[in-house]
DNA sequence: AATGAATGAGCTTTCATTCAT
DNA sequence: CATGAATGAAAGCTCATTCAT
């Protein structure tokens, strides 16, 4: 990681190895058997060179969050946009998260791990700990595509949905994803997909207009 | 702390007095940050103090946890066991369950958190340390009253439910009422009894077998 | 332990109890194993109470090996002054050594692992931190009849002995004799005895003058 | 200290000086004054650079046990080695044994303060704590000669020596010179040598065969 | 005569981090 | 690029000792 010059491919490569290597351990054992120490054991290289990619154990969650958070992201936010209305892309993002848990199990699993119990040394969680760029703008382009409160906006906006509080209706959604990402941590053959299938069925009747 | 004998009265307030500590520390600052040591500085005696009413770590966590737990579980199965229809009991269920949430807010947000962190010295989180009696067989008497899956399983049975998953019912509730915990958390003015009418009204609409 | 007041017989019994507990649990686990909370709790009285009698862990230790001493040395001079001969003393002092060891074997294995354990603050050994009362003089008195130099240099003037060492003579006997408390200690079943016979002969024939 | 690769120069002299300072300070003030942060101070590094070099606290005294051993072992069999005669190995067995106190006095009083204090954290002995291979099997090879018992058995079976309980004859041979090493340190300007001689003379006197 | 409560010093061990090479 | 060596802070825990009751 050395100055401001482009990262050589060596270099890249040496990165995306430690990363994966983090989840894989945080996935198996929880973030806090993610040392340094051991993720440098897992690649077989010292400890020290971990440590001079990325200066700091935050630097390495950090880049291990922004891999997983883009990769689910793209995959998201291409399957919401095949969709035109908000029952339809409700049922995209529901079927889509389902979708990259189940193929992505350890990163999910890891994941989930990192954005419980990372704190930063000023015990601040994650999500308090990432500068929030504004106030309580809604995201507008490609972002709105990943967040369900766009969408269920968007329903009750169109009546397509229920009137429903949008917030906690997003949160609960929220809520229900992530909680397939707990069952698939403590038993690696849950069926997510038809977890999320479950879920398309249940918010789906849960927000459809009453005639 | 002499073995046998029935603790005094002292002994109960300290004892009390460091799981409330534990609480509020792991609440504001996650898992990680419960220190012996932390726990006496909140309560401004030594750290030896604190081990001598507790011997281990492990017995704070598991008192606190205990205390939480028994208290909830009072809640939720007095409130269940007031309704006879599934939908009657499923509403009650939901709503005892945000009402202590609101009511304790940092156990349940400390109870979560050390839930979701904890990790035995093999690794082993929180549910799979804790020795299951049996398999899977299903909860009987009071346990039932706790257990949401029994009420989607008697809802379904009798037909005021309509068909579905029990487990992935289970999961999904669950889930959405462990989020209002994180949220709780992340904004000590979140208001969870109105999100637990949400999730009552969703899932209602979500159960109710279709005419 | 209070003030300068003869002791009670409550209170002698107390103490007995505390050095018989302190011996059994050294015997047991060695000298590190006895911690005052464990002598405590072999008695079944508060730690505080052991503390009560003794003012220090050092205290407890001093009593115990001044008992087991005082048993050890009367039963040893009453064996050697019935001989007259420094061959017979020098037997009668081995019989009595190991006949001692054979029935008291807990507390001699406690005493020689507190003998060999034991560190004053000053990290001084036990010999070490007794005050000696003055320099190198020969024991008078019973105190003769307790060491076997005072057999070796007897023997020696009177021509019974062959010339030798009478201070390496005396180390060599002390130390086989020790060893036997160190085979007891890992064989409960050791022939102390048999051995004691051994040493006997052994030393009979080292130290008889030459023809 | 990389696992597999071979140790460096500097690792090596770190380790050796780590071992020297816990024999040293070992020597000095028992086993139990030996903490990790007492072997740091002696050699001015901090605690946890000591722990960098051994992971664990047994890992230094194992080492340290293996070091003396080996050197003991080395110098006894060499010595016993030139010998034919069961008188002529007895008496070079000593005399090495003695050699090897007098020269390496600091090790020898550390061994055997180790040895006897040792605890497991199960409360074996040293001896009780390391697998022994068999059961009761007598040692062939190099062993044999390390062994004072094979010295015996075989004086015992060519004739040269008396009859004599082999096993009772090595326990007082072993504890006579165990003893020196606990005369040694008590007293740094112990005679070891001379006292070696005495054992040879008296051993001699005390095994052979009866005219 | 005895005890419960508390304390402080010390213990082993883990870990992220720094730095010269 | 990468490493070996070292460090300091913090962790959980044990123990002899003190003291008011």
């Amino acid at each position: 990681m050395r100055s401001n010059t482009e990262p050589t491919f060596t270099e890249r490569a040496r990165r995306d190895q430690i990363v994966a290597a983090a989840l894989e351990i945080i996935a198996a054992g929880g973030y806090g058997q993610a040392s340094v120490a051991k993720i440098a054991d897992h690649i077989g290289i010292a400890k020290s060179a971990v440590l001079y990619h990325f200066t700091t154990k935050s630097d390495i969650i950090e880049a291990a969050v922004a891999t997983v958070m883009t990769q689910a992201a793209s995959a998201i936010v291409s399957a919401v946009r095949t969709e035109h209305t908000a029952t339809g892309k409700l049922a995209a993002y529901i079927r889509a998260n389902a979708a990259f848990i189940a193929a992505n199990r350890i990163p999910a699993v890891a994941m989930l791990d990192i954005v419980t119990s990372y704190r930063s040394s000023d015990g601040l969680r994650f999500d308090q700990a990432a500068a929030k760029p504004a106030g309580d703008d809604p995201p507008t382009g490609d972002l709105a595509l990943l967040d369900p409160a766009a969408i269920f906006a968007d329903g009750v906006g169109s009546g397509e949905f229920r009137p429903l509080s949008v917030t906690f209706m997003k949160n609960a959604l929220r809520a229900a994803l992530d909680g397939a990402v707990w069952e698939a941590a403590r038993d690696p053959d849950y069926d997510v997909i038809a977890y999320g299938e479950e879920l398309v069925t249940m918010f789906e009747l849960a927000t459809r207009a009453q005639r």
